[in-house]
DNA sequence: TGTGAAATTGGGGCAGC
DNA sequence: GCTGCCCCAATTTCACA
């Protein structure tokens, strides 16, 4: 469902997926609206759920998670109850960040935050305990290039 | 570089990666804290950049950017100028939100946001365009089982 | 849409543990 | 050092024209 936004909503939603700290007044300034108008609009995004939520980026590095792991699964079982169970299961790891059910070869794929490489397996088993899986196969990143939230409005 | 924190900073950046909107008064009562002192360690975690940002985030559906494809890319040249070139190539490209170098076979990773598999050729002929790549290929996710910020503190 | 008033929130001084 | 209390200014929210 895609709402239609014009092109002071797209100043809008730019502007506070850079920077969701702005007062309603800088917003209403960068848009060249009133404040109140402003507060309508941005209340209306938010209603609309196109602005899903506001929230505050933790940096991984930081807080010691700095191993970003990509998992790729391959399953037998392509039952609807399976993946159910499955799905589940795998949301419910707060490791993982990421979680895609694909085209192609792979069935899964899953984007992994961990300590270390090391520490990915505590992860791993996490994952196979919980649901029975034909195929796990992880790729580890070296450096991370570019990771954002703010897509291109 | 990881910072010491202790309980009452797990549980504040818990709530913030939550929900970014709660007044000070609210989390400091989650926290068991006076506002003030929850104001001090809020900034506090600012300043050392464990709160890397504050931001809207957009619900890629409704604005019409819900395809999410995976790019593995392969390169003969791994020359630290081809890598900066190439870095800063794909970085410019505003649908790739998510990028990688990787261990093991590929190269680097790629996660894009577009329009539609059709649209892909778009960001596609932006990428080789730019920089000559060895071997890129594609990875369409059907579904979006998961998808958040908010990392295990 | 805009004006303006009411309520909430943020920012900071100061004293005490 | 870190914490709590209180005050003022800024901001948000919402009435009504």
């Amino acid at each position: 469902m895609e709402e239609k936004i014009d092109d002071t909503d797209r100043i809008l939603l730019r502007a506070l997926q850079a920077d969701g700290t702005q007062s309603l007044e800088s917003l209403a300034e960068r848009a060249g609206i009133s404040t109140n108008t402003c507060w309508r609009r941005v209340k209306r995004l938010e209603e609309s759920g196109l602005i899903a939520r506001r929230v505050a980026l933790i940096d991984p590095e930081k807080l010691g998670l700095g191993q970003t792991i990509f998992v790729a699964i391959r399953t037998r079982d392509h039952s609807a109850a399976w993946l159910k169970r499955f799905a589940d299961a795998v949301r419910t790891i707060p490791e993982v960040v990421e979680f895609y059910r694909m085209a192609g070869e792979v069935d899964y794929l899953l984007k992994v935050q961990a300590r270390s490489v090391q520490d990915y397996d505590r992860v791993y088993k996490a994952l196979i305990s919980r649901v029975d899986i034909a195929d796990v196969s992880a790729t580890f990143a070296m450096e991370c290039l570019k990771n954002t939230t703010e897509l291109p409005v």
